[in-house]
DNA sequence: AATAGTCTTGCAAATGTTTTCATAAAAAAT
DNA sequence: ATTTTTTATGAAAACATTTGCAAGACTATT
């Protein structure tokens, strides 16, 4: 009564376990009547063929190893969606991992779904466990870094610069004549997208002669909520700044939200900005001012270089490349009310 | 240079594969000297034991499937969090697929994760194609639905109660002295939780003598951008209604920026409901009534009850539940203009 | 020092499938 | 009708691992 195993059905349809494997994997090499013989006996018996038994014979799994860092909220729901539909049209399933922004965690995983034997791999961002650059330099499996990219990078990427996205968001303020500018961030030790862009914004104040002090540096996860109380705090104190620079839209969404309960005209008052343009973005009152990161694009790259890595067997095919970010002025950021 | 196996590391160790076998699963079954041995060239040799072969031998895959509508918006995320980091506690891995709201899809992709042997499956919702209800009816495999309870269903389900759902949230815009309601709901054929909802939506209406008119009856995708548009265009009529009762937040919070758009005052000329309390439902502003699913409840209990189905061997064991539903009253809704 | 008992370890079988090679059957050519 | 060619099928090896069984190596007990 247990599941029914290719050499059942062989019985069942009077034939050999190697007639019913053809009928499955190369269905022309077998003659029409014994084909349907076979069909049927599959059917009746209800057989589902074991990829573990294929995998071991260097098959390929069919599956592909994806960790990221969350699921809980929007960030990368997009990517992923985008990516899950290029590769799974080609057949093949999704392993998914979430670390929580632990890089020793993404390393467990890591290693998890080498056991696997996935056909490839795929991360996110540039900053990496060791053990991570180890495994992924010993095993023969491809492996794509999405989101972040750099010229430099240790592993084949394809996403922004969020050095350069950090920038244009500075740069737009300062365009707009803001000089009292508050950083709203995460932890950014295990974070290298968020690393970058700190850095990258600070450097572009500087470069203005504006160095931005460090109480105006909030550190507050990726959370819509705990964004909205910590900018309300700081609102809320008399020497407010000007404009709100968050590491992503999910804390800019916040942000604005933030503004909207204390009643502070954004943006007359208060420019808020964003980067990655998340949906809903475009669609609040205001509408976010965010630094556009196509998601939908790294998404289906991403899974066109994959899928050629693996069909071709060259894990170095993978051609890594920098999309282009988009600033995309909408309502929540104007000039410093300094300048009006 | 390819891949190392165990009887690789066995040569290496100059024991034999069994012994390295059983320093990885049954280590204290080995002598500490030999197991050193092992362990160092395991380490040397940059092994990573295939699980294919594992997997063969009867014993766990070590992986879950997961198959639910959609990644890209917020809905299921937060469900899939928490079941994940469930699960993935104990060193299970998800493969996770996604159907695009289409059953026909639905039931290959499920084909397709019992070929890779996942050791247990979960579905979202109670509605799947006959396909599917033969394959978990065949398979030895402990099968769950989330998101979806009801009484009679044919699957373990844990979930809540949708048509509770809908006549929560109609009921509440009853209460208040709504008579002209507009339901913003997606397209019900291939979505039971939205079925439900609009079903008792419509009962609960009707039984307080009101019938909702079809043009009252809007149609749009889960999409925050789409349903924004949706009402905008619908607000616009001279005759507008005094209350949305949306099918999901994600609709809502489409329908509180329509609003603002305008700059139709909610709630006092216009009442705006939704159902899950998504993330960021509870921030906005004016915060969003809802009738809040508890996601991180119903992913973590189905975590366990697969967990336990998977240790016991007994798929029967899985424990339906119910999850229950809260109304929760923000600033979204209030008295109908009329009774002002 | 001998015996019994306890640990360790290796051998070999088993797992479900694909594929190469050989053979049998059918089709085509004479 | 016979031979040649082509096509269809089966037998068996291979894949990487685990585990029951048996034998060998210790340890403890007398």
């Amino acid at each position: 009564m247990s599941k029914p195993d290719i050499v059942f059905v062989a019985k069942l349809a009077g034939v050999s376990p190697a007639t019913v494997s053809r009928v499955i994997n190369h269905p022309d090499q077998v003659r029409a009547g014994t084909r349907r013989k076979v069909e049927l006996a599959i059917e009746k018996s209800g057989y589902i063929r074991n990829r573990a038994a294929l995998a071991m014979h260097g098959k390929r799994s069919a599956t592909i190893g994806v960790v990221i860092p969350t699921l809980a909220n929007t960030i990368f729901a997009e990517v992923i969606q985008a990516f899950n539909e290029t590769v799974s049209a080609q057949g093949y399933t999704m392993l998914l991992a979430s670390h929580g922004y632990d890089l020793e965690v993404e390393f467990k995983l890591t290693r998890k779904l080498l056991e696997h034997r996935v056909d490839a791999l795929v991360l996110v961002g540039l900053d990496h466990h060791p053990g991570v650059f180890r495994l992924i330099g010993e095993q023969p499996v491809p492996c794509l870094a999405i989101w972040n990219h750099a010229a430099d990078a240790a592993l084949p990427c394809i996403g922004v610069d969020n050095r350069e996205a950090g920038r244009i968001a500075a740069e737009h303020l300062i365009a707009l004549g803001h000089q009292d500018v508050a950083l709203i961030f995460p932890e950014t030790t295990e974070n290298d997208r968020a690393r970058d862009r700190m850095m990258a914004a600070l450097d572009a104040f500087r470069a203005t002669g504006t160095e931005i002090r460090t109480d105006r540096q909030i550190r507050v996860p990726y959370s819509v909520a705990q964004a909205k109380s910590a900018c309300i705090t700081m609102l809320q104190r008399p020497d407010r700044p000007s404009a709100l620079l968050c590491c992503n839209d999910v804390i800019a969404q916040g942000a604005v939200y933030a503004a909207a309960r204390l009643g502070i005209p954004v943006p007359s008052e208060l420019s808020i900005i964003g980067i990655g343009d998340f949906a809903g973005s475009a669609q609040m009152e205001p509408a976010l001012t965010s630094v556009r990161i196509p998601a939908q694009s790294i998404g289906v790259s991403a899974g066109h270089e994959i899928l050629r890595a693996i069909e071709t067997g060259d894990q170095a095919a993978i051609r890594s490349s920098r999309i282009d970010l988009e600033l995309v002025m909408r309502g929540s950021t104007g000039i410093a009310p300094r300048l009006r």
